[in-house]
DNA sequence: GCTTCATGTGACCACCTGGTCATATCGCGC
DNA sequence: GCGCGATATGACCAGGTGGTCACATGAAGC
């Protein structure tokens, strides 16, 4: 759990001091873990310090040593986040390099939902950003994520046109965004009560949703029209 | 603007007084429209009555006698949003009932991105209760919402397949899931910055859009695959 | 003219927040 | 043993919130 990257933030100020760096791991676990449960949940705005505070056991003066601020602090959870989807990403891309278009992307789908059910507050995190434009870098940080998942995508998408097994006259934006729409609602309906009323995906069990997985990509492979 | 029923919310709570009804027009619009910007902006929690009391010069106390506090006030007002949406779709529909599966799927899609820009404080509500489960009511009226989405969209399916026009072996629910995964997406991104980087819809002049649209609805009508 | 009902007002209240800071303890080096 | 740096603590502070309520005004009915 070092996390040596952070020190400084994207913009030069510090996200976090020293001292958490300096911490026993055990207590730095403490401290992230509450932090996370109170930022998934209530969003960067309405979560609490306090709550954080007494989840953690950790005095209140404390976590200013440790985060210049509640700002900080936040930041300081939305890079390690990033950094654990990130690596996931990176896994499965190499993992399915072998095999074709479609199958990709049904085991990319996969081990979203499986990374959503393991880590469903660092996706929480994620979700909290999308529409609220009151968190600190807001923009910023969701071009980030949503980069990473374009370029992601879209390098699946160049590698299944040069194999051929997709079409090579699509444009790809467009189609990156349908993959990107596809990927990210599945998981949000997957995660999310009440989202989707067509699948009830929150409610599904591993067979049902590796059932649907094949249906939505089988309809994306050959389309709708008769 | 008599909004009679909504006096009695869905569970039998008041969610309207009486007080409120009888205001003179420009008066109550002054009111919602103030409540429109402040809950759209902040969603329900951070959104301050105090807020909404300056900026449409009423009363703090009388604000109590028009609604029995902020929960009953938001409902109202998302209850307002809603109705506002539903004519809208309704009228899409009937407009473009003789018209292929695919045209009216991108009629519906234009008509989404011009009510959104025309009503972004309507839309604005909505992708706030999205991922905030502190909402009141949250789950009911979410189900509310997608499920009039589904029931368009899968009607819109449905009569296309009996015309011929859609593959008649589709999986209804994952073929409704995908189309109102994508709606629901292209209006998100054509309204909220930072979004969308593979298309930058949020920027996008009409001309542009109208390009995107045409060619999603294509790949959704002839599929990825070569 | 008095009473009642309808409507309007904003100071006040208890509670919560992020952040501050005086105080305390421990370990290390000189 | 003393001083310094590192770390820990929680009461306190100013500011903000949703909601209350005593007071005020106007109109209608008797």
């Amino acid at each position: 759990m070092k996390q040596s990257p952070s020190l400084i933030g994207p913009s030069g100020e510090e996200t976090v001091l020293p001292t958490f760096l300096n911490l026993p791991p055990d207590k730095r676990e403490r401290v992230v873990e509450a932090a996370l449960v109170e930022f998934a949940d209530k969003g960067y705005q309405q979560a609490s310090l306090n709550t954080i505070v007494a989840a953690s056991g950790i005095a209140k003066g404390s976590i200013y040593q440790y985060f210049r601020d509640k700002k900080g602090f936040f930041l300081y959870l939305f890079d390690f986040a990033v950094a654990r989807v990130r690596r996931t990403l990176v896994q499965v891309k190499e993992a399915s390099a072998h095999q074709d278009f479609f199958t990709r992307l049904e085991k990319s789908l996969l081990a979203g939902v499986e990374f959503i059910r393991r880590h469903p507050r660092i996706y929480g995190i994620y979700l909290k950003i999308l529409f609220d434009r009151h968190v600190p870098r807001r923009d910023e940080l969701l071009r980030a994520v949503r980069r990473f998942a374009a370029d992601y995508l879209g390098s699946l998408l160049r590698q299944g046109m040069a194999r051929g097994e997709v079409r090579a006259d699509l444009p790809e934006g467009t189609a990156v965004f349908i993959l990107d729409a596809l990927l990210d609602r599945f998981l949000q309906a997957a995660s999310v009560p009440a989202f989707d009323v067509a699948l009830d995906l929150d409610r599904a069990a591993s067979p049902e949703l590796e059932q649907r997985i094949r249906e939505l990509v089988d309809i994306l492979r050959r389309g709708l029209a008769r």
